[in-house]
RNA sequence: GGAGCCGUGGUGUAGCGGUUAACAUGCCGGCCUGUCACGCCGGAGAUCGAGGGUUCAAAUCCCUUCGGCUUCGCCA
């Protein structure tokens, strides 16, 4: 009973002749005297029919089988009696009616639907992963996943990439997120460290000469998890020599375009837009906007500059800005929902949240009173405020404002439902700043990572104010998500050496950890850049859903934990002992 | 480390000081030859995440704890 087609090439073209299907009981319905099954294998459903008058003995075995039951099943296919066929079912115009049924396994009752929407406990799903998997929407993401792979596969294989893998086993990072550590049996009491991404190894495959590299890299950093954050996750790694920024941004474009052309979406407009980073906090909020409605921040400072209202002018003089959202049609809102939105900013680090109701003859604010006519006029003006608006104000440092109102800008989204379902809204966001001073460290450390090029013209810079350097540096956005970043590298010595010190690294530091990358610059190394996509967000946003666990196969609950393997586990003390690890007690 | 929400038959929910702990679905049995969320009849199934406390009485109130999700910190 080997199967000789898949449940959904059924169809009108087969009708009359013989088949074997193997698959799942998806449902069956009992009619007494006859029976239906709907089979599903991993393309879908079709129905098959039991009917005594065909064969009794596989009439009177379909009555025993039940959901999950594995079973293979031979029959022809005939067209569906008229007025009973299903347009639900691709497969909706044909069924088979068995001749033969071989039950080849048995199943217990699944702890839940084998359907899509269900509203079960995740741990119950991740307990029972080969069940949740074998629902359609869950199939469906995984299915995708494995054509996007593909497709990235292709499309940088033939334009010469060649895919190399690098070490799990590796060191440990300075910077950048904790790492995950392995014992070493061999050299007791020294760590391998997993990789937080091929980072240095990338690196010096453009100075062995490989020009174009790419990896489907599984990334692991220990660190606390989120809707879309897994402490291993997978990244398709890239990285070329001689090219630079516009280089990288044609042909990731491109193969986006591809990418999501391969998994049935619309055709896109290229190039994508760019913004600055700069530009991005001011009229965003974010170096993530989420560009699928408008919503901007306006600043007001110049309009307000010689301000009287106390909280406005002294954000002001110190340095610090005013900045604005018109929230359009929203005058309707209720006091209680002002005073909410201005708790979220308080929330968000501001020290209040001033508002103006436009109405249609009359302003209602709590602040107008302390503004001219002129500086009124002004910012209605600058904001576009027509009567039923509501603006709500941030006033403080820059990086505050645009937090707050940032925050403000995406809860107004959701409010007013802004986003709607199967938009994609791409941008670069570029000219990030190379280092931020870190207060708690005292130190500057790097905005992306120490490998990063700064801007030629900036190279100065690094010696007279570190903060002002711009980098070489790329985001891509999609939806409000970062899915992709890169950056050009340094690539002579010197620069290294200077961004490690920057960062206060010293010279002995700089040896023992990257040594051997700043010996590797001696020996002919090209330019080079890359960039790395989160594969897993990139797929989530493509499913359209909420959480990348729904589209990695066995992912971790948010204590980083496998209810079906029940990974972490405690090992045998003898493991320990060839490690020469003791466990502290608490 | 902090904050919020959640935990009641297999599953999803209701109940929120005294109930034979309810409903839906699933499951089991019976009937049924055109269903596809099949239908109809009947049945089994939870001591309410765990521990402690308050009370004559706790699923219900309090404390602790475990687990889950969301989120801040964190994530170059």
């Amino acid at each position: 009973m080997k199967r000789t087609h898949s449940a959904t090439e059924m169809n009108t073209g087969l009708i009359g002749q013989e088949v074997v299907l193997n698959g799942w009981v998806n449902t069956r319905r009992d009619h007494g005297g006859l029976i239906f099954i709907d089979l599903r294998d991993r393309s879908g459903l079709v129905q098959v029919v039991f009917s005594p008058e065909v064969d009794t003995d596989a009439f009177h075995l379909a009555e025993q089988v039940r959901s999950e039951y594995v079973v293979a099943v031979c029959g022809a296919v005939r067209e569906r009696p008229e007025g009973t066929e299903n347009p639900n079912l691709v497969t909706g115009k044909v069924e088979v009616y068995a001749r033969e049924l071989l039950v080849l396994n048995r199943a217990k009752t699944p702890p839940f639907y084998i359907e899509d929407g269900i509203e079960v406990d995740e741990v119950l799903r991740l307990k029972y992963r080969y069940l949740d998997l074998r629902r359609p929407e869950m199939k469906h993401n995984i299915m995708m996943r494995h054509r996007v792979v593909q497709k990235m596969r292709s499309y940088l294989d033939e334009r010469g990439f060649l895919e190399i893998e690098t070490p799990i086993l590796t060191n440990s990072t300075p910077e950048g997120a904790r790492d995950y550590l392995v014992p070493s049996r061999i050299h007791p009491g020294q760590f391998y460290a997993l990789p937080q991404s091929p980072q240095t190894f990338k690196q010096i495959l453009m100075v062995a000469g490989m020009e174009k590299y790419f990896q489907i890299a599984r990334c692991f950093r220990d660190e606390d998890l989120r809707a879309d954050r897994q402490p291993e996750f997978t990244q398709l790694d890239m990285e070329m020599s001689f090219v630079d920024e516009e280089d990288i941004f044609t042909l990731v474009e491109q193969m986006i375009a591809e990418i999501f052309q391969a998994a049935g979406q619309q055709e896109m407009a290229l190039p994508f837009p760019r913004l600055t980073y700069e530009e991005a906090m001011a009229k965003y909020g974010s170096d993530k906007p989420d560009l699928r409605f408008d919503l901007p921040i306006v600043d007001l400072t110049e309009v307000l500059r010689d301000v009287e209202f106390k909280v406005f002018a002294s954000a002001i003089a110190a340095g610090g800005v005013v900045r604005a959202i018109n929230a359009k049609g929203c005058a309707s809102f209720t006091r209680r929902e002002i005073d909410d939105l201005g708790r979220m900013a308080v929330d968000n680090g501001a020290k209040g949240m001033a508002w103006i109701i436009v109405g249609d003859d009359e302003l209602r604010s709590p602040i107008t009173k302390f503004l001219t006519q002129e500086q009124i006029d002004g910012l209605l003006a600058s904001l576009d405020a027509k009567p039923g608006d509501l603006l709500l104000f941030g006033a403080d440092s820059a990086p505050v404002v645009a937090r707050v109102l940032g925050f403000l800008r995406l809860e107004l989204a959701r409010r007013l439902d802004l986003v709607k379902p199967g938009q994609l809204k791409f941008c670069w966001v570029l000219d990030f700043p190379l280092l931020e001073y870190d207060e708690e460290e005292k130190r500057y450390v790097a905005v992306h990572h120490m490998f990063t090029a700064p801007r030629q013209e900036d190279i100065p810079l690094l010696d007279e104010n570190p903060g002002l350097v711009k980098a070489r540096a790329y985001d891509m956005v999609l939806n409000g998500t970062e899915i992709g970043g890169g950056s050009i590298r340094i690539y002579q010595r010197e620069v290294q050496e200077k961004m490690f010190s920057t960062i206060g690294m010293s010279s002995e530091e700089s040896q023992e950890r990257f040594g051997y990358m700043l010996e590797a610059f001696d020996y002919g190394t090209p330019p080079h850049g890359g960039i790395a996509f989160g594969i897993d967000r990139l797929i989530m946003i493509m499913a359209e859903r909420q959480s990348i666990r729904d589209v990695i196969a066995f992912p971790k609950t948010q204590s980083a934990a496998c209810p079906m393997t029940g990974a972490p586990s405690d090992v045998k003390a003898k493991q320990l002992r060839e490690l020469s690890i003791k466990i502290r007690e608490k």
